[in-house]
Order: structure tokens, then C-alpha cells, then sequence
DNA sequence: CAGATATATGAGAACGTTCTCTGTTCATTG
DNA sequence: CAATGAACAGAGAACGTTCTCATATATCTG
């Protein structure tokens, strides 16, 4: 049973005194096999210690049982997650899962996409770097290679896709803000590429009730357009000095905007912080000000880390279903996989508002 | 270059008029070839959106550029970075990286062995998750399949390792807490397996100054071990009662155990919390009954988490390399593939005392 | 009972690479 | 100038499976 050589078929085969054929049947599960043989040839393997190659079935079926996963970055919280939804259902279906990181880098992102489609997996789920520039991801489609985007669409590119509704979301967060009594709301979001002509203009136009082609938004666009649509509706206007760009997915960039906006002349009394580790540079800076939470500042922040919940005080902020998009994304993709043919489909989960305890009730002046 | 079905080294031979032994030559990189034949194959592949087929390669070279890794958890921050540190290195060789789950259980961690080993991996990193029974991991080495572990050991199975150094850190942490003045020292740790002969039994021996085996310790065990050595060293006897055994891999045990060592008639005045989830639970437990750190109890955690850095106050922890294990371990597997055939190798790398806020200097009561 | 169908086995091709072997050319060498 | 060997190209085997096809028997079906 303990053998130094790898056994292959052929070797059971000829031990157990059957055609290859025969034993190939037996031990892949597939065609006609009588009891008889099963038996024999099963004995035969089990005393070679046989293990099938997966290489040579999958070369000849054409399918590997393998994902391919294009994550930004294992370590960062918010991947970590969304991996392991996908890897529930993905081990759960017996599939493997081939995991790479891009940390948001087109070019990585390519490499990635190259190497994973060289190793023949069955399917891929990206959560791309790039909105606009995606030759390597059409390419996929054209190799009719199944593709889940998950956290972010690309313009031009109609495929499966699951997203937290961030827009939905950020308005939200903000309008909790402003239920409470808030009127003037800092927001640090990242806001990394250039959503056209750039963030004033898509102030003005979001101000403007434009309903935009918001589906291919950056997350943190969307959400700054949630934050500016709750404007909208409490009737108060954007003060686009509250909008803090970080520009780079890092918590030191959001680390800084906190002094900055609160070094205005007409200070923000609340922050929302439109990711995780938007929220952890903010978290850092806050520590570092001395600042009290929430009698100094009133923050809602974006994705439930675990931190969030045993913080003195706790931190609001919108929950989104991390694990549950990793699972939606995986299961799309098996369908796929399995030949499903409908039109791509488009799945917005819901973020929660998590109430806790970092949101400071305001009593308004009556002046204003 | 943008074609439906995907092009072989055949069709690409057919389209540059050469034999697919000389279009194999110029595109897997092998073997002579003239340089007028190199263009001319490589256009046509280029013309043909030529992509090589791992599947086959592997095939037959028997080498797939793919590790396997079984990992406790991808979430758990623990098991993200030390990910992020083998993909680092993975990545920048060229290898793709199989990952699994295995929870810390036995079976599922049979089966994804089995899994990564069908798929034909170059090499294995796995966290075992029984320090005993490991056949499933003898059995790689009776196939000359290259095995590193990562953070624990499996008693009779000599490979490649790296780990944190667990009882020197233990050991430090808690002779901190001794330096502050504390005198009473509450733990939280896992201990999941029952390490022989019980708790009790391993506490008498330990301090005894039995060496034990230690390397064949859970790391919870080790750190146990490290917190017994600080008291024989502090000259302090071990309170068996001051040790609280969570019993599995999860904040929500360790939660249990503040309230109770709280209730003893002679509580702690300080807790050493063995690793990133036990910490959280005791966070957890900390907050639920509103005490205040370090004037209610003081603390030292292990593994240094986001958080603990900019909570107020930090919380002082012995920060392992998490990226840098992973690192180790991945270049170490790569060597091994590599054919590299030196006595198996063990990598502690030293855990480091982060100093913050948490532990509260005491004055000793000299009645003591 | 003829004909269809389900069950069972084996021979050998096929998947897309790399490897081995043979053969040719051409420059170098003593 | 014969001998050597490096540089190159092609034919075909090999990797370990599954697939197709041919064949044979047992079991239904009308």
C-alpha cells in the first residue's frame, strides 16, 4: 500500500489482469464495470497505493477542477474573506483553487489572468484592478473561459458579476449621519483612478441628480455617490473640502486626510470612511490625535472588522456580506462552468448598518 | 490574435511550415534553434494567440510550477500573512499557488493533501493539524513529494519547518508582566490537544524543569510552557487556576475564560493571551464587562494584530513574523524541488515585544 | 423468437506537450 | 583532407488518462 513509485493505471491493470480500459472505467467512475472487476481492479489499487493523475484526466476532458481566483491581496481583510466564501463552495463541489495576488496592479492582474488560463482552470473570478483597460479579460470570454468579476465592473465587459450595493450603502452610512443630527460630514475614500474629468466635476454632477453610469464605478466612487445623493436628500450641499482622496488603497494615505479635515476652518463633527482599511488609517490617526470617540468626532465606517465590535466605544459602520459574496461568486461561476447560458447576471448584496456606539447624537442649533 | 478555439504547438508548426518538435523548441525555450526559425514560429504564435497548455507540459516533465498549501484558515489573519509571505516568493518564481482549508481538522486536512497531491503538485506546505497521527504526510515522503510545516511540528516526521520561536516568546511575555510588578498572571490559551497526560501532569512537569519534547509541542503548549519557565525564573509557583484552557481555535472560548479568571478569589492582575484569537476573545470579554486597560488588568497578547496598535491604549504583544514564516517556508519548499537534498531543517524565527500601553507597572505590596 | 437494448470488456486513438533518436549541414581541427 | 563535433531540424515515442469503436453476452420488448 506504501509504494516509493507513483502506480499508474496501466500497473493496476496489469495486476489486477484486466484491460486498462477496464480498470480506467473502475477507477474514474465512468462507463460499465461489473461487480466482479470493480473489486479486482479496486484491490489491485488500493495495493499499489494508486492515485490518479490529475494532469493526464484533465488533459483529456478538458476540465481541471480548478478555479482561478485574482484577489488584490490575500492579507487585506476584506480578501481574506471573500477567498474563503469562495473556497466553501468550491471544496464543497470538490474543486481546487488556484489563488494569486494582483495588489491592484493592471499589469499583475495580467500576469495572473496569463498564468492561471496557461494552467487550464475551468473558470476565474477577478475582482480587476482596471475599470477600463481589460484586453486580457475579454480575451478570456473569446477562449469561452467562464469569468466572475466580484467587487468592481469593467465598462464594456458584460459578464457575471457580485458587488456589495455600495451606492445604496454610502447613503446609507451618511444618512444615519444626518439622522443624528450631523450637517457637516468629512468623508476619506480612496478614489484611486480618475473617474473622467475628475472629482469636482463628478461633485457637480452627482449633485445634479445625473444618474451616471454608476454600475462601473470604482466601489469608492459609488460610494462617495451615495454620500453625496444623502446630501441630496437632507437638503444640505457637498462641501467638496470634506472629500478627502486618498488615492492609493494604503491606511497611511487615509491616515492623513483626518488632521486635514479637521483642521479646517469649519471642521467636519462626523467621518465615514468608505473601506476597511480606509477605516484603520483613520482608526490610527484618530489614536494618534487622542482624539475621543465619539465626543471629539462621530465616525461610520465601511465593512465589519472584527475590531469594530469590541472597540470602547464600538464603531457604526455598514456590514458588508464578505463571505457571502465570495459564495455567490463561486456558485455563479460553477454554474458556468456547468453550462449554463443565461444572459450575465448582476448580483448586488445588500450592505447593514451596524449600529454601535461611535456616533455622537447631535442636538441642532436652530440658527443653522 | 484573438481567436475562439485555442491553437496547439501543432497548429502553430503547421502555420510556420516546421515540424512541431522545432515549433516546441522555440516555445518551450529548449533545445537548438536557429534564429529565422524562432521568428517564425514565434509570429505564428503570436498570429494564432498561441497560449502553452501547462497540463501537457506537466505531463510530461512531471513538474507542474504549482505548491500546495493546507492552511488552518485563510481569514484568520495568522494564516493570511503567512499566505502572503509564500505567495511573495511563489510569484516571484514563477509558481502558482493550490490552497486549502483544512479548520484544523484531521480529515479535511487528508483530504486536501489528497487533493493537492492529485493535482500534482511540486511541493506541500502544511500546517498540520495533529502533531500524531500524520500518515497522510509520511506517505508524501515515501513519494518523494517535498513537505514543508509551517508553525507546528509532527512528532517522527523529520522534514523542513519553521515556526516562531514559541517558548522563548512565551517566556518573554510573561516575564514582562513580571518586570511590571504583576505577581499573579492569568492565560488564556487554546490547548486543544490533550498533550499525554493532561494539564495538571504538564504543569508539574514543566516545572519541575523537565525539557520534555518540546518540539513536538502545540504552539499554545509551547507558550504554556514559556509562561511556566517566567514564573520558575520569577521565582513565582504556577497557579494551576490561573490557566485557562479554551479548548479550541476560537475567540468565543476564549471569551469564557476572563469572567472566570476574574471570579477567583484571587484574581489576576495581568493576562498573557496565546495567540491573534484568543486575543480577540479576551478583547471581547473586556469590553462586554466595561474594565479598563491596564487599570483593571493588564495585558500582553501574542501575534500582533491591526487593532492592537491603535486602540487606546495599544496593547503590548509579542509580534511574530507571520510574512517572514511564510516567506521561509516557500523558499525552503523551493529548494527542496530544486533538488536540494540536505538533513531536514528547522527554522524558529524569534518573536518580538511590541511595548504599548496595556500592562500597568505596579508597586509590590512588600508584605509580599 | 427476432430485434432491440442494456451491460460488459478490450484495443487503440487522442489530448498537447517534451523527449529521444536519427540525420544533415557546416565549421573546426590535427 | 578525413575526422570530429556543434548546431539545427524532423519523426515519432512517451506521459497517464479518457474516449471511441468493435465485439460479445445477457435481458427486455412486442
Amino acid at each position: 500500500m506504501v509504494v516509493r513509485n507513483k502506480a499508474t493505471i496501466a500497473d493496476v491493470a496489469r495486476v489486477a489482469g484486466v484491460s486498462t480500459a477496464t480498470a480506467g472505467r473502475v477507477l474514474g467512475g465512468y462507463g460499465y464495470t461489473s461487480d466482479e472487476m470493480k473489486d479486482q481492479v479496486q484491490k489491485a489499487a488500493r495495493q499499489l497505493g494508486y492515485r490518479p493523475n490529475a494532469l493526464a484526466r484533465g488533459l483529456i476532458t478538458g476540465k481541471t477542477r480548478t478555479l482561478g481566483v485574482v484577489a488584490g491581496d490575500i492579507q487585506n481583510p476584506f480578501y481574506a474573506s471573500v477567498l474563503r466564501g469562495i473556497s466553501n463552495v468550491a471544496e464543497a463541489d470538490g474543486f481546487g483553487l488556484l489563488i494569486t495576488n494582483s495588489d491592484e496592479s493592471r499589469s499583475k492582474e495580467v500576469q495572473s489572468v496569463e498564468l492561471l488560463a496557461q494552467k487550464q482552470v475551468d473558470g476565474l473570478i477577478v475582482t480587476p484592478s482596471d475599470t477600463r483597460k481589460a484586453r486580457h479579460l475579454h480575451n478570456l470570454l473569446s477562449m469561452e473561459i467562464p469569468l466572475v468579476l466580484i467587487d468592481r465592473a469593467v465598462a464594456g465587459l458584460s459578464v457575471d458579476r457580485v458587488a456589495a450595493d455600495n451606492i445604496a450603502a454610502g447613503e446609507q452610512a451618511v444618512r444615519h449621519l444626518f439622522e443624528a443630527g450631523h450637517r457637516r460630514i468629512g468623508i476619506i475614500a480612496e478614489l484611486v483612478e480618475d473617474e473622467g474629468d475628475g472629482l469636482a466635476a463628478f461633485l457637480a454632477r452627482a449633485a445634479s441628480g445625473d444618474p451616471m453610469e454608476a454600475e462601473a464605478l470604482y466601489p469608492s466612487w459609488q460610494r462617495l455617490l451615495g454620500y453625496v445623493r444623502a446630501h441630496r436628500i437632507a437638503g444640505v450641499a457637498v462641501d467638496p473640502r470634506l472629500v478627502f482622496r486618498a488615492g492609493s488603497y494604503s491606511a497611511e494615505a487615509a491616515q492623513v486626510g483626518v488632521p486635514l479635515l479637521l483642521g479646517l476652518s469649519d471642521p467636519p463633527t462626523a467621518l465615514f470612511t468608505t473601506d476597511g482599511t480606509m477605516s484603520e488609517g483613520a482608526m490610527r490617526a484618530i489614536t494618534a490625535l487622542n482624539l475621543s470617540i465619539p465626543r471629539d468626532l462621530s465616525l461610520v465606517c465601511f465593512d465589519d472588522l472584527d475590531w469594530m465590535s469590541f472597540m470602547q466605544p464600538g464603531i457604526s459602520t455598514m456590514s458588508q456580506p464578505r463571505l457571502a459574496m465570495g459564495e455567490a461568486a463561486a456558485r455563479m461561476l460553477l454554474e458556468r462552468i456547468q453550462g449554463e447560458n443565461c444572459p450575465p447576471r448582476t448580483v448586488l448584496l445588500p450592505a447593514e448598518l451596524i449600529s454601535r456606539g461611535s456616533v455622537l447624537r447631535r442636538v441642532l442649533d436652530p440658527a443653522v
